[in-house]
DNA sequence: GTGTTTCGCTACCCTAGGTTTCGATACCGA
DNA sequence: TCGGTATCGAAACCTAGGGTAGCGAAACAC
């Protein structure tokens, strides 16, 4: 009888990376900034080879957007009316964004995928359709208005980090919550 | 007396070169995308040498800077009531990042300035600021107020650019203009 | 023609993403 | 303890693109 979990392979057992690569990469982003955040710098802060890194993930935009993924986790939808679960989705990616190197590393993949179709169909497809979906269930809005609150929330804070180099302050996020909500009533 | 222009000055005149070249720098971008728009390859489109263009812009956020400025021209600030006035300002520039190659250079543009401090000044600074300028005089809001209204407005229509790769359609830019519009009432 | 400046061209430097190669290492089973 | 297998680290390498340097040719004024 086959044991429900198969045997380990044979072989060198890959050294578990991911954490410490994730930590590494953000840690890095903060220092250097996106662009001179090289997969080889990473790798080195992380205490492991380049070539180590390209064994995991295949490219550095799908690096950045695994690690953006455990920064992340799952949106919190909490709160009874659409209302409140609209307001704490925006101030909870508000919050991310203003966490060090998150904010650079997001606006960064970000703007690697507008010249880059494949990175852009990654950061779509892994990266903002889980959170689309779970917003869609937890509100009940369509698809096209549920991505229209995306690129207004989203594209807000990253146009300022963008800009600015710094994230949004608080009240300008308030301010954008009062915007946006009466949108959807 | 001297004359009220200054004589021509010695040597072979510069040739006038910025038209064609902001013409091939739109074409360009629209045919290869931004980060295939090399600074070569737009040169060539426009029949220079690559030397001849960083001759006349110290680095390509330079050249693009200076041809997104060429292709927006000044803000239409048309219309009596400051409703009015943003509403057209909004389809406005929805409608400049519509146009072929503009998005992309425009969306290119700013995401390189995401990682790079320098490109970052010179894109506020001669690409934001007359905008933001002009807004705050046609508006009478304070600063911070007309920086959130760029941030919104421009931001949101750049993520559906760069998420998507086409530019915001029609019906989304009248839902973006009655969101923004009621939070400056 | 002479002086001055810009032009195009070529070669070059540097950085960074990504690949290849190869010897060293870790694990398993016999 | 030894063989088989797969991974690791290190280094060399390739390609693309931003940006620079040097040089002879061309365009103007006088």
């Amino acid at each position: 009888m086959a044991p429900a979990t198969s045997a380990r392979p044979p072989g060198r057992p890959r050294a578990g990376v991911h954490a410490a690569v994730f930590a590494a990469t953000l840690s890095t982003v903060q220092e250097l900034g996106y662009a001179r955040a090289t997969v080889e710098r990473i790798a080195a802060a992380a205490g492991i080879a380049k070539t180590t890194v390209y064994r995991r993930w295949p490219s550095k935009g799908d690096l950045i957007v695994d690690c953006l993924l455990d920064a992340f986790g799952p949106v919190p939808l909490e709160g009874r009316s659409r209302a409140e679960i609209m307001s704490t989705a925006i101030h909870w990616i508000a919050a991310k964004i203003g966490e060090p190197g998150v904010g650079d590393a997001f606006a960064g993949v970000f703007s690697d995928a507008v010249s880059d179709p494949a990175l852009r169909e990654i950061l779509a497809t892994r990266f903002q359709d889980p959170y689309r979906l779970a917003l869609q269930d937890a509100l009940g809005e369509p698809e096209n208005r549920v991505l229209f609150f995306i690129d207004v929330a989203v594209g807000s804070l990253l146009h300022r980090m963008g800009m600015t180099g710094e994230p949004m302050a608080d009240a300008d996020v308030v301010a954008l919550v009062e915007m946006i909500l009466p949108a959807f009533r």
